[in-house]
DNA sequence: CTAGACTCGGAAAGCGTTTACTTTCGCACC
DNA sequence: GGTGCGAAAGTAAACGCTTTCCGAGTCTAG
């Protein structure tokens, strides 16, 4: 490995010189500069970062940990993270704790050191790690996780919010019988979902809530829409607590000849990329998630940059919109109108 | 920051006994030992990474650059490369080059020190700035990149041999005029595809190649499917360079109300997850880009761990298999019957 | 009772940087 | 012609850690 000191022999100046020269610091003649530069060039020297952040103290990276890596969704949310991150300069650690909590304990142990901030998306029970694991000295942004668990500043989507509306609109459609899949048991997001349907059943004189279980993926959907189709009084209408799982519920259902949106109504959440393409098309409640890794991310930076600026620790929720396609019965020809071009 | 000094203090050792006591290096008494884990415990100690590295020139991290972040494909291939990682107890730093050398290059710089090992994908011509970025130290696999270019490792699917099979499939199903809608201008991976497409063609008594513009994207499919749709000649069938366009030619076709399968053929590239799931489903090229993620990671810690054994420089070409649904007309009542749950 | 082997823990070097401090030098000013 | 000053370059400390080397004990054996 080539050095700062080689750098220096070879230009015949101090390792302090080429260190100014090669960063602008400091004053050094042009002529010395360039001599340094040359060498440097000619060595194909570049820095050791890991050293140098020892010093600064700063690495220009940020952690991104997350439950897991699969599908559209965590794709979304890095990528609207990296465009925040190669916006401000910063790179990017990806990791998954697998819904873990030691493996995410050990992950932010790791980090310990190399990262300048992290942004944690821990929706489950084990969120509390984070106050065992993180030094408390850590820049930290929470993603769609318990807020009264910590005191971080968190980002959420309003997914309360987002499943009230979705459930209204479908009794708006006069579905009376609406069904609504969970998400993951212990999730946070799943319950603030079940609570958002419970709270729009409430008094609107529809069938009491009838819930079957789910886990977010679409294996999960597909046996929760099994359970479904095969229920002596079937649901008019089925609120799935995210898309895969409406997908896998959809694959379900065409099986047991159940026909959507005729015989059976059927809806998501998160407009991932995939929903617009099933057929018929998914309604469901579009939630940015791009965006919200976007936002963040420049929220992370902010408390990296200005440490003290940590007044602000109040949640922030992103709004959501319901998009309407032919899932729900709402267009006459369902499943060739809405299926336009994206975004 | 707590540091190993704190951490000597509380317990009145040295340092040194910290470290080792830590470590389970060298010889401590189980009574201090026992001392020294109270009191980083009590602490919240955790090692400084960077400084560790600095002296151990084990960093424990690898690199995975990318020209783009954003789609299933990528999201398929950091998942394998994730899970092999994992496995082997390395960590994972994600970085996106957006296909711009420049970047690219200060991306790797930037790396420099904080990683054992790179695992590069660049598909197109910029891949020359890896000579004169990348250390020739630094441990590093390719990942669907031209071999030629590089002395490096590389993973890449069989995109020639996918090709010439699906455009063969398609003939062996009586199509004779059928149309490629290529990948962007200067990728290694479109040009195979396009090269295998070619070599089918040749010979077979079929129309001779027409090719349409693409850049892998779904916009891009959906402007090469209105071209298509609006030729005077139409071709019977056409193979998209990859399933995205494939889906955005879908769209196209839809619009134009050239029926899929009965008017046209349309065949992709890559069996994204997404595939399964329009309609009709997309008869495909399925190229495990989980198992490549992992494979090329499993190799670059190979790299890593035995610097000599870098004797098996070949390329190493893995299997694709063609998956044959509806949209090339090959099941009865397309749409419906492969519509089944997910791999 | 002391020499030698062995065990344990401390001091210090060193990893590759940056940077505060110091030194050297040329030059203007009084 | 001495003093002071600013520029430019060098010296060395520091960042937090691991590890080698060494000294100080403890134990056993002759």
């Amino acid at each position: 490995m080539v050095t700062i000191k080689d750098v220096a022999r070879v230009a015949r100046v101090s390792i302090a010189t080429v260190s100014r020269a090669l960063n602008n610091k400091g004053t050094v003649r042009p002529e010395i500069r360039e001599r340094v530069q040359r060498a440097a060039r000619k060595l194909r020297y570049t820095p050791h970062s890991g050293a140098r952040s020892l010093i600064v103290g700063r690495t220009h990276t940020v952690a991104l940990l997350l439950p897991d890596l699969h599908g559209e969704y965590f794709s979304e949310l890095i990528r609207g993270v990296d465009r925040a991150a190669r916006r401000r300069g910063l790179h990017l650690l990806v990791s998954s704790s697998h819904g873990n909590s030691g493996e995410a304990a050990s992950a932010v142990q790791a980090l310990n050191g190399r990262i300048d901030g992290l942004l944690a998306m821990v929706p489950g029970e084990e969120a509390g790690f984070l106050h065992e694991a993180v030094p408390h000295t850590l820049p930290t942004v929470l993603l769609n996780s318990r807020t009264h668990t910590a005191e971080y500043p968190t980002l959420l989507v309003d997914d309360f919010g987002g499943a009230r509306a979705m459930t209204s609109h479908l009794l708006g459609r006069g579905y009376r019988r609406i069904a609504h899949i969970r998400g993951a048991e212990g999730n946070f997001q799943a319950e603030e979902r079940l609570r958002g349907y419970r709270a729009a059943l409430k008094g609107s004189g529809a069938a009491p809530p009838m819930v079957v279980g789910g886990d977010f993926t679409e294996e999960g959907g597909y046996r929760a829409g099994q359970v479904v189709a095969g229920q002596p009084e079937r649901p008019d209408a089925v609120f799935a607590a995210n898309d895969m799982m409406a997908v896998g519920c959809l694959v379900a259902l065409r099986e047991a000849r159940v026909r959507v949106p005729e015989d059976m109504a059927l809806t998501g959440f998160d407009d991932i990329p995939l929903a617009r393409f099933v057929s018929p098309p998914l309604t469901t409640v579009r939630a940015d998630i791009a965006t919200l890794g976007l936002r963040a991310l420049e929220r992370l930076a902010g408390l990296i940059e200005a440490k003290a600026a940590g007044d602000a620790q109040v949640a922030e929720r992103l709004p959501v919109q319901i998009v309407v396609r032919g899932s729900c019965g709402a267009q006459p020809s369902a499943g060739e109108r809405s299926a336009g071009l994206p975004r």
